[in-house]
DNA sequence: ATTAGCACTCGGGTCATATGAGTGCTAACA
DNA sequence: TGTTAGCACTCATATGACCCGAGTGCTAAT
């Protein structure tokens, strides 16, 4: 049996349908529609063709069809069309980045809320990897002594610190010319480099410092990874309003996978290499999200990146969410990038 | 009427059972208990009596007794004794911060977690002020033209750092010259009052740079403002496990509160001057949390302040929790303290 | 190839009935 | 006077019978 352009139709209809009622739809249902004038008899037998290849499932002999996973992946390969977002929209979008947004976490933040404010589902946003970003400043600042904080600044302005132990007695001065000499050596070399880099070369300008040298940068490349905390979530209870979430014990099991966060900080690192990734229901490793779909798309900020996320039901609606999420990427892009790049 | 012996009695066994099974509980379930001897008749004049007076109430005629929230009041007040943990759970807490966690923050989070899991309700951890401690040090980093990372340090090695502007052109010397200024003007003075303090002499002594002055004392200043972001969240869905939340409409606006986390942190700053506060109930100012339960507590680290907290159904186990938060806020305490002062 | 017609299926709602946990009241008892 | 046994009464919940309607599959006519 064949897949022509009338069964194409007639799922698109279907699916469409499906994403907005959430219930079996009927062939009435379907003939019904201005640009199908087809009767029902018709559709029931189209129907029962699409169900025999594997694209719609029936719940139970007097319902109507829902769509399959399988359908769901045809729908975003091959028949859906890219949506456009209303100027309203637009200018929507634009509104949320105009107040002064001072931060790298605080844009991420603010990103997280505006995709799941419009969305209506779930949001995650990872805040960029500062692995091709190159290296300006290392400033180690005493905080007691054993311990100091080390305080990275880079090309693109953003900044990490993390608390390292440094040997007792080392006073402020001292810290101060490692400082000095790290920075000296380091400057210019992307992060992910710089524990591997010159390390003898290092070492003696260092003399007496040098035992400490290693834990140092083993700290600041520890320090780099983003890990499952870096991951800035939204939108959270959205999921309770759809109905494929009446029953409490998916949603206590969603709700609870969410918020151990590390099954998203995957899903948000998995794919970065390709612009969009979807996953639909059963295609996701994890248990807990095999009833859902996950879509994801990566950013960049200079020679940076980062990723968002969006979780819904498997029956989301793909096409607007790949254009939010197109748009409002490209926003927090240019936030970001202008944030450091205008006052350079 | 009178509250005598007997009438608590049996009201402690009727929290006490409901507390368990968060159902209705008769006449009979009562004068079966050991310790009772009395005839269900009897218990159920009791009752009647005990409802009269407003501890009791009916959900309908022919079901059993629920407590009031009145009697919660009164149990917390008079009846409940303090409960002991268990030595293993003891043991339990130790082990949790036997990790190595160098970071408040961590610490912070750990505690939130540790709260949540034992107690199987939503619990927050709010990090400590710092308005009472002294000024170490200010070291002033730049990040890119016009724009600095100024970072913090305390007495005890506490840090908080954030973004400030600084006048175009300032290069990285005249930076290190400002925090040495402000470093040998400010030290030991109490971080709240850093924006008030001997402004004038300030002024002369970085000549030059006198015109961001103001503005990095008010950024400090603010910075140190913990806010919603300071409020750790766990076991947001622990309360989804209750009956009381069965319904999807009561569980989805306790969630969204939850997530917002502003009402939290007015709960967990709103009553820093007792040890302990107990919510019940319409006790509570925010319409959502009005059928919960919130009990707070402080912890102390040196002269600083930080709160913790437990949400739960008004009908949970008070002295439990109240046990759990007063053994866990104090090893947090202790972490936290030894984590600055063994090596200061 | 399409469509009208019809019998059939099955989930969901409604209604009546049965069940049982629990109460209130009264009268008897210590 | 306080306690208790007994009994009628209440009401939420469970169960089963029933109907309705949305939807299907199949067949025969166009």
């Amino acid at each position: 049996m064949e897949l022509d352009m009338r069964k194409m139709r007639i799922l698109q209809a279907i699916i469409d349908d499906y994403i907005l009622t959430a219930t079996p739809v009927g062939s009435r249902t379907i003939s019904k529609l201005p640009d199908i004038s087809l009767s029902s008899a018709t559709i029931r037998n189209e129907m029962s063709d699409l169900e025999e290849m594997g694209y719609l499932e029936q719940p139970h002999t007097s319902a109507g069809r829902i769509p399959s996973e399988k359908a769901y992946r045809l729908y975003v390969n091959s028949i859906m069309q890219q949506a456009r977002l209303t100027e309203a929209e637009k200018r929507f979008i634009k509104n949320c980045y105009s107040n002064t947004l001072d931060e790298v976490d605080k844009v991420v933040r603010q990103t997280a809320w505006v995709l799941s404010s419009m969305s209506k589902y779930t949001s995650m946003v990872l805040k960029p990897t500062l692995r091709a970003v190159k290296l300006k400043r290392i400033q180690l600042v005493p905080v007691s002594d054993g311990r100091a904080l080390a305080v990275i600044v880079t090309d693109i302005g953003v900044t990490r610190d993390t608390i390292i132990s440094v040997p007792h007695g080392m006073n402020y001065l001292q810290l101060e010319r490692v400082s000095h000499v790290l920075t000296e050596h380091l400057q210019g070399c992307p992060l992910q480099d710089v524990s591997s880099v010159n390390i003898p070369e290092l070492k003696a300008a260092l003399d007496s410092q040098r035992e400490f040298l290693n834990d140092t940068l083993a700290a600041l490349h520890k320090s780099l990874q983003t890990g499952p905390g870096g991951v800035q979530l939204a939108g959270a209870t959205n999921i309770l309003n759809y109905p494929e979430y009446n029953d409490m014990g998916k949603a206590r099991s969603f709700l609870a996978t969410i918020e151990a966060k590390d099954v998203l900080y995957k899903l948000l690192t998995e794919a970065t290499d390709v612009e969009f990734s979807i996953k639909i229901g059963a295609e996701n490793q994890d248990k807990d999200m095999q009833d859902c779909s996950v879509v994801t798309a990566t950013y960049r900020v200079g020679p940076s990146v980062g990723s968002l996320g969006i979780i819904g039901p498997v029956r989301m609606d793909y096409a607007r969410v790949m254009a939010l999420m197109r748009h409002i990427g490209k926003s927090m892009s240019e936030v970001l990038t202008n944030m450091f790049e205008e006052d350079r």
